[in-house]
DNA sequence: TTAGGGCGGGATGAC
DNA sequence: CCCGCCCTAA
């Protein structure tokens, strides 16, 4: 261990490492160390004795985690910090919960349901409820079930709570609290958490088994919660719970970074604190080491604007630094093009690489712009955020499986994969099979097993089979295998990835390449050593549940790669860069048009913007555009009343152009991004109206209906039974005439023949089930 | 049973 | 523009 540790640190800073026992309160205002005091923080407590084991550290993200313990393991120079207990909220209680969860009646493989997966119940739930989905909208209800499980509160008290019934009511959805309660059976019965759950199960485990929570209590002697500002009341009251006996809890927070009202955190956490408990200790750390004075004096008259906050008076000793840049241009596009030349101009002019630029937006929508000019000016990039890796399709599909390996009750998983890929069990099969679970009160899998029970026959009696055979075949391998096996026996068994890699289309090959993916990443699982301090748990169990918690994030395999970075301002909280470009900047964008209608809603936009500002080290752009594509046409937005709050000392409007467009570069109008032909040229060709009044003449009739009017079926044609039909055959169709049967394919209980019809449009795939054919000769 | 086209309705943020 | 739903053809 460095012996001069604390030497490294400010007298705030130090204060804050040096306390050890008792409630502490660290106020840290943007780039003032706080991850340094942290870590620090936990080497100096272990240094003085306490044992690894006993320290939990919860962050907000699992990087953030994974960089603490890196940063502790050089502190101390050794192994000892595996054993800390740190991870994210969702992550630490998913793993006490998979220890813990029989005792609430969940299998302790519980499947962890991601936003998708739980608006998939609700959407079920309300459709056999015979619920417009329109109007009882899964998004809406699973925000406001969201918010009842972060308030703790279940779907019994639900229905009966004054408040929460008339807010129903008033928003004329008065069924929400029915939703919630055969929302919660229904998860219950799949044997599932939602990302909700996670928190609210383990509040009502520590709070339902006392020798539980007085095992963690004592297992946790000391705590440390990093973004105590974000956090929501389930996450305060379990903190509170397992720091109840040792009260060894330290929170760090800014109170002006709270950004995720919108998830149920509630800045009173941070603001109550130190009404919580006797004697907290508060630190304030209050000298940034990020950014230069003129960033910072932006920022800190931007959130002044604000009202009640903690008082803090953030400084720094770095230089004055360059000017913010304010720029505006006609379109988003524009805004790309001048973000993606600037990009290069700064590259050229003060040698930076592209890891050191980050692009900052509202909303994830706003990417795509950026992706096209960078990748015309063929400058690397990432975006981060968006569709996760984890939510595309063919990764969801083939996780379904695994899912159901672990856990039959996961019915959702089960609906996915049943028929995929094809084996004949279609709509109505599974319909059935949803009607007798229900009736019979056991899961879709078990009316499955006993499928011949239900009376289901022949055919597809043999294919549920076939199916039930197949997933028990997978389950005989947990007990042997570990999941990098399992997985690749899944993909082969079920032909998936044969399946994909026979499809050449671009998008087949992207899917092939996911899937390919998901096998290493389940293989560097299996391999890479468990952290965690905690026994090596290389299950497949262990696999999903981390999987569903990751975040695009997360996925920072290339960490070092050298490319500018796209994400979300929520995203990019905690997180640091040379020069950053926050865009779109306009009024309904930023702040967006759902939150500007009270002053709580506007106040959190603000502290967004303030985030967005302080992730700058050096430079700082700042661009809006007076018109953007939205839903295919053009809007146009007012300037963000943000830009009004910033002191003008600090700030070049003149920069390209100061409010028109202009280039700012070498004079001449050379690159081209103030030229609007971009812009016509869209406005052109996708205009609907310029389309439907093209000089061109209406386009012939389809091919195929030309065909069906001019052959004339046989005199007496009878369809021939299709069992016969082989590829070689002639054959007549009652439109297409007479054709070859080239291929065939398709189970045998559903063949589909490639037929050529020389008169009839040429080749076409018919299925033999449906199609009425004659058989001319063999 | 299922694939594909036409059509209407929809955008905040994310563990 | 993009996604999901419904309808129709095979």
């Amino acid at each position: 261990m460095k012996a001069n540790y604390l030497d490294e640190l400010n007298e705030q800073q130090r204060e804050a490492v040096i306390h050890i026992n008792g409630p502490l309160m660290i106020v840290a205002g943007a780039g003032s160390g706080k991850t340094k005091v942290l870590t620090t923080r936990i080497a100096h407590l272990m240094r003085n004795g306490v044992d690894a084991f006993n320290i939990l550290s919860l962050t907000f993200t699992n990087k953030a985690a994974r960089e603490m313990k890196e940063r502790v393991e050089k502190i101390l120079g050794g192994s000892e910090a595996r054993n800390l207990y740190i991870g994210t909220f969702h992550s630490v209680f998913a793993r006490l919960l998979r220890a813990e969860a029989h005792r609430l009646g969940y299998p302790n493989d519980f499947t962890i349901y991601d936003t998708d997966d739980a608006k998939s119940v609700l959407k079920t739930i309300i459709n056999e409820l015979n619920l417009d989905d329109k109007h009882y909208k899964p998004n809406f209800v699973y925000n406001r079930i969201s918010a009842a499980k972060n308030s703790l509160m279940g779907p019994e008290e639900y229905q009966v709570d004054n408040l929460v019934q008339q807010e129903d009511m008033r928003a004329n959805r008065p069924l929400i609290g029915k939703i919630y309660d055969m929302y919660a059976k229904r998860t219950f019965k799949n044997g599932a958490m939602d990302f909700d759950d996670l928190l609210f199960k383990m509040y009502v485990l520590l709070k339902t088994f006392p020798e539980v929570l007085h095992k963690y209590q004592h297992k946790f002697k000391y705590i440390m919660i990093d973004e105590y500002q974000d956090t929501n009341p389930a996450q305060y009251e379990i903190i509170k719970l397992l720091g109840a006996v040792n009260e060894n809890i330290c929170v760090v927070g800014d109170d002006a970074q709270s950004i995720y009202s919108f998830r149920g955190a509630t800045i009173e956490n941070i603001l109550q604190f130190e009404k919580d408990y006797d004697d907290v200790k508060v630190v304030k750390l209050e000298q940034n080491y990020r950014s230069t004075k003129s960033i910072l004096n932006v920022a800190n008259e931007v959130i002044a604007h604000n009202k009640g906050q903690i008082e803090k008076n953030l400084w720094t000793d770095n230089t004055e630094g360059d000017t913010i840049k304010l720029v505006r241009t006609q379109t988003d596009n524009e805004e790309g093009k001048f973000v993606a030349d600037t990009i290069a101009e700064q590259k050229l002019r003060n040698h930076y690489d592209n890891r050191d630029f980050v692009i900052l937006y509202r909303t994830n929508a706003q990417s795509r712009s950026f992706e096209e000019s960078l990748r015309r000016k063929a400058i690397p990039y990432r975006i981060y955020g968006g569709l996760s890796f984890y939510q595309r399709k063919e990764i969801k599909d083939f996780v379904a499986y695994l899912r159901i390996t672990m856990n039959t009750r996961d019915e959702e998983s089960l609906k996915r994969i049943i028929n995929y890929p094809v084996r004949g069990i279609g709509k109505t099969t599974i319909e059935k099979t949803i009607v007798f679970s229900n009736d019979h009160n056991i899961t879709m899998w078990e009316v499955l097993e006993r499928a011949g029970e239900f009376g289901f026959k022949g055919g597809t009696l043999e294919a549920i089979d076939g199916f039930v055979t197949m997933i028990r075949s997978f389950q005989a391998l947990l007990t042997k295998h570990n999941a990098y096996d399992v997985a690749v026996m899944v993909g082969k068994s079920t032909n998936i990835v044969k399946e994909l890699f026979n499809d050449k289309t671009t998008e087949g090959l992207a899917r092939y390449e996911n899937v390919q993916e998901l096998l290493n990443s389940i293989k560097e699982f299996t391999e890479t050593p468990d952290e965690e301090g905690e026994l090596l748990d290389k299950s497949m169990g262990s696999y999903l549940q981390q999987i569903t918690l990751l975040t695009d994030a997360d996925q920072g395999n290339n960490e070092d790669s050298d490319v500018v970075k796209l994400m979300t301002i929520h995203a990019a909280k905690g997180l640091e860069f040379p020069v950053v470009f926050t865009v779109g900047l306009e009024e309904t964008l930023f702040p967006s048009g759902m939150s500007i209608n009270t002053r709580e809603e506007l106040e959190e936009e603000r502290r967004l913007f303030y985030v967005a500002i302080t992730r700058a080290k050096a430079r700082l752009w700042l661009t809006h555009a007076n018109s953007r594509y939205r839903f295919g046409n053009l809007v146009q937005n007012e300037p963000s009343r943000f830009l009004e709050e910033m002191p003008e000392k600090f700030i070049d409007r003149s920069y390209a152009g100061g409010g028109s467009v202009r280039n700012a570069f070498g004079g001449g109008n050379t690159s081209g991004w103030s030229n609007s032909n971009n812009m016509f040229d869209r406005v052109q060709k996708k205009t609907p109206a310029q389309q439907t009044q093209s000089a061109t003449p209406r386009p012939a009739p389809k091919p195929v209906s030309s065909a069906a009017t001019t052959h004339v079926p046989t005199v007496g044609f009878t369809p021939d039974d299709p069992a016969g039909m082989e590829p070689g055959m002639q054959v007549e169709h009652q439109k297409f005439g007479f054709g070859t049967i080239t291929a065939m394919e398709g189970a045998p209980n559903n063949r589909i023949a490639t037929i050529v019809f020389p008169k009839g449009g040429g080749e076409k795939k018919i299925m033999l089930n449906y199609a009425k054919l004659r058989i001319i000769n063999k």
